[in-house]
DNA sequence: CCGCCTTGCACAATCGATGTTGCAAAGCAT
DNA sequence: ATGCTTTGCAACATCGATTGTGCAAGGCGG
C-alpha cells in the first residue's frame, strides 16, 4: 500500500485543509477539551483512517515524556516466569502499552544495568519478577521518578505483590502429612525434609515457616537439620538428594522439594530408584510441573497463581500504592493416586 | 542521587562550554567525523560521566528514525519459545538495543495488529517465531521497510531460520527403529505411528517426510493411517492416543510424538499404563522435555538448538540475506536405558 | 449598532538529539 | 604581508506530536 514515506500530522492536516495541532487533537482524543467542532473532528479522523495514518511514538514520548513502555525483568526464563512474562504481556497489550521483558541472569550488576537502561527509554514503569537486590532497583527507579512493583520477592521500599508462600507451603506439608506411607521404623528415615531455595531469601523463608507450621500443628518432630535450604541450583540438588539418600540409607519418609529446578535436580537421582524405595516416600514440590503428575509415584503439587500476581500488580501500580506487600494464595495440586 | 530533572546535552553543554552540537558529537562517538578536538571531545565525555548522563532515546529516535527497539513475536511462552525469548534477548542486549517481546496467541488477527504497532514504534527489526501468516506479515513489514526473519516457520518472501526438521525426524525415528521392543504379533499393533502436528504446515510436513525417510530406508512398510497429525493440540493428543490405544487394542510398537504439547497430552494417557504394556512401546518426541527422562520408561528426544536459531537469524539479519532458507540441525537425545 | 462572551481553530514554542552549514582562527606557502 | 587551506567549533534547522496562547467570527444582550 503505502510505497512512500510515512505519513505525519501535517500531511493530514493538508489533506483536511486544518492545522497540525487541529489534527493532532481530533486524532488523541483531546478535541473536546480543544473545543475543535465535532464536524472537524469527525472529519479529520475518517481521512486518517483512510490515509492509514498511524501515530510516531517517539514524537509523542519526546513531547510528552511518557513512553507508553512497559518493562517487566525477570532472572530467568523458567516455568513460572514465562507464564508471569505472558500473562504481563497480555495485560500491558490490553492498555494499549509495549512491553518490554528483559532477563537479568539472577546478575544485581546486570538488573541495575538494565533500569539505568530504561530510564532512558522514559519507561512508564518497571515490574520486577524474583530480582536479586530489590532495594537498590526501588532506590533507582525512584530517583528517575519511576513507578515500579515487586512481583515474587518483595521489597520494602515499594509496592509488592508475592505468593503466600507461607500458607502454600503449610498446605502442601498438610497434604504430604496426609499421605506418608508407613514408617520404617529406622529413626532418621522416618523424619521429612525440605530440600532446596535460599534459605536468606523471604519466599524460601516463608516456605519454612510454612512447613514448620504444618508439622507443628500434627506435633510432628522437626530438627534443624531436616530442612536444607541453601540454593536453587539444579545440580546441588542432584548432589544434595545424593547426599541425603547416602545418609540415610533410603529416601525419608517424606520430602518438601522447594521450587521447580529443585524438582528437577532431586528427580535426576529419584527417578531411577526401585518402585518400592518411592513408594516409601511422600513427595511434595512448591510449583507446578504437568511432568510431575506423570512419574510413577504420587506428588503433590503447589500452583502459584500468576495470573492473580500480576493483575494485582498492575492493579497496586495503577492506584499509585503506598510500599504495600500483598499476598496471593496459592493453588494445591495433590496427586490423584 | 540525581533528585531533580534529568540533564540533556544542553546541561552537559553549559557546564563544558561547548555547544549542544559539539557534545552530542562527543559523546555519540563521531566526534572524529566532526572534527572536534580529542582534547575537547575527552573534557565533555569526563563531563558528562561525572554528571551521570544518559541521552535520550526517544530524542534519538525521532530525529535517526531509528529506534534501537528490536521485536520478537512468539506465539506463546512454552519451554521451546520461551528458551528462543532468553536467547533472543540476550542477544538484542548484547547489541545495545532494547528487546520487546510480544506473544500473539497463534491469531493471524494479533499478529497484524500487533505489526503494525510495531511500526509506529519505528522499530529496527522483528523476529516472527512460528507465525501463523508469515507471507502477510513480512509485506507488512516490506511495506514499512522493517527488516525481518522468520524462525521456526519460514516465509518465502524473506530470510528463515529453521529447525531441519527432515533431518531430526530421520534421526529420531532411526532411534525408535534401533529401540524397537520384540513384536507382538499382532498385525496393527507391530506398527510404528507417528502422531500430532499439523501436517499442513511445513514443520510437520517435513518431519513426517524425515520420518518416512528412516522406515522407507530399513525397509518398514509404513501406511498412511500410522500417521495422524492433525493439530498440535494437548487435549486432542490424550483423546488420539486413546482412541488408537482403543483401535490397537494395546499401544503401538513404537510412537513419534511431535511435540512437547503432544508429548504432554499423550502422556496423561500413557503414563498410567502397567509397566508391561509401556515397555513394549518405543517413544520418540520431537522436542526436549527434561522430565521426558525421568519416566519410567524410555523417551528419546529430539531438541531443537534454540541459540543456533537464534544466532544465524541475527546473521541472516545483519547481512541483509536475501530469502533465503536456512535450516540447524537438531540434536538427539537418546534415552539412556 | 456596540461591547462582550463563546466557539473554533491556527500559530508557534517545545521536547532532546542530530547533522548540515557557516564562520573565525590557525597554519602554511609564496 | 597576502591568499589559501585546514582545524575547531557554534548556529540553526530538523524529526513529529503536543499544548499554551492568540485571534477572528459568530451569538447575544442592551
Amino acid at each position: 500500500m503505502s510505497n512512500k514515506q510515512k505519513e505525519t500530522i501535517y500531511d493530514i492536516a493538508a489533506k483536511a485543509g486544518a492545522s497540525a495541532s487541529t489534527v493532532s487533537a481530533a486524532l488523541n482524543g483531546t478535541w473536546k477539551k480543544r473545543r475543535i467542532s465535532q464536524k472537524t473532528a469527525e472529519r479529520i479522523i475518517k481521512i486518517a483512517r483512510e490515509q492509514g495514518y498511524t501515530t510516531n511514538n517517539q514524537a509523542r514520548a519526546l513531547r510528552t515524556s511518557r513512553s507508553g513502555l512497559v518493562a517487566l525483568l525477570v532472572p530467568e526464563y523458567n516455568r513460572f516466569f514465562s507464564n508471569i512474562a505472558q500473562t504481563f504481556s497480555q495485560e500491558v497489550r490490553a492498555r494499549n502499552l509495549c512491553p518490554v521483558i528483559i532477563s537479568t541472569e539472577r546478575d544485581p550488576e546486570e538488573e541495575r544495568h538494565v533500569v539505568s537502561d530504561l530510564t532512558n527509554w522514559q519507561i512508564d514503569s518497571v515490574f520486577f519478577v524474583g530480582s536479586v537486590a530489590p532495594d537498590d532497583l526501588s532506590r533507582q527507579c525512584q530517583d528517575a521518578a519511576i513507578p515500579h512493583v515487586f512481583l515474587d520477592q518483595p521489597c520494602a521500599l515499594a509496592p509488592s505483590v508475592v505468593t503466600d508462600n507461607r500458607a502454600g507451603a503449610r498446605m502442601l506439608t498438610e497434604q504430604i502429612l496426609a499421605s506418608l506411607p508407613p514408617q520404617s521404623g529406622e529413626g532418621l528415615r522416618d523424619q521429612i525434609y525440605f530440600l532446596g531455595g535460599d534459605r536468606t531469601l523471604p519466599s524460601t523463608y516463608n516456605r519454612i515457616e510454612g512447613f514448620s507450621d504444618a508439622m507443628r500443628a500434627q506435633n510432628v518432630a522437626l530438627h534443624p537439620t531436616q530442612i536444607i535450604a541453601k540454593t536453587y541450583n539444579k545440580d546441588a540438588a542432584t548432589r544434595a538428594i545424593e547426599a541425603l539418600y547416602e545418609e540415610l540409607g533410603g529416601l525419608p519418609r517424606g520430602l518438601f522439594i522447594n521450587s521447580d529446578s529443585v524438582f528437577e535436580g532431586t528427580m535426576r537421582f529419584v527417578a531411577g530408584l526401585p518402585e518400592a524405595e518411592l513408594r516409601a516416600c511422600a513427595f511434595g514440590c512448591f510449583d507446578y510441573e504437568p511432568f510431575g503428575q506423570l512419574l510413577r509415584f504420587p506428588v503433590h503439587m503447589v500452583r502459584q497463581r500468576h495470573r492473580t500476581l500480576v493483575e494485582r500488580a498492575f492493579w497496586l501500580l495503577e492506584n499509585n500504592s503506598p510500599p504495600v506487600l500483598e499476598q496471593v494464595v496459592p493453588e494445591l495440586y495433590p496427586a490423584e493416586f
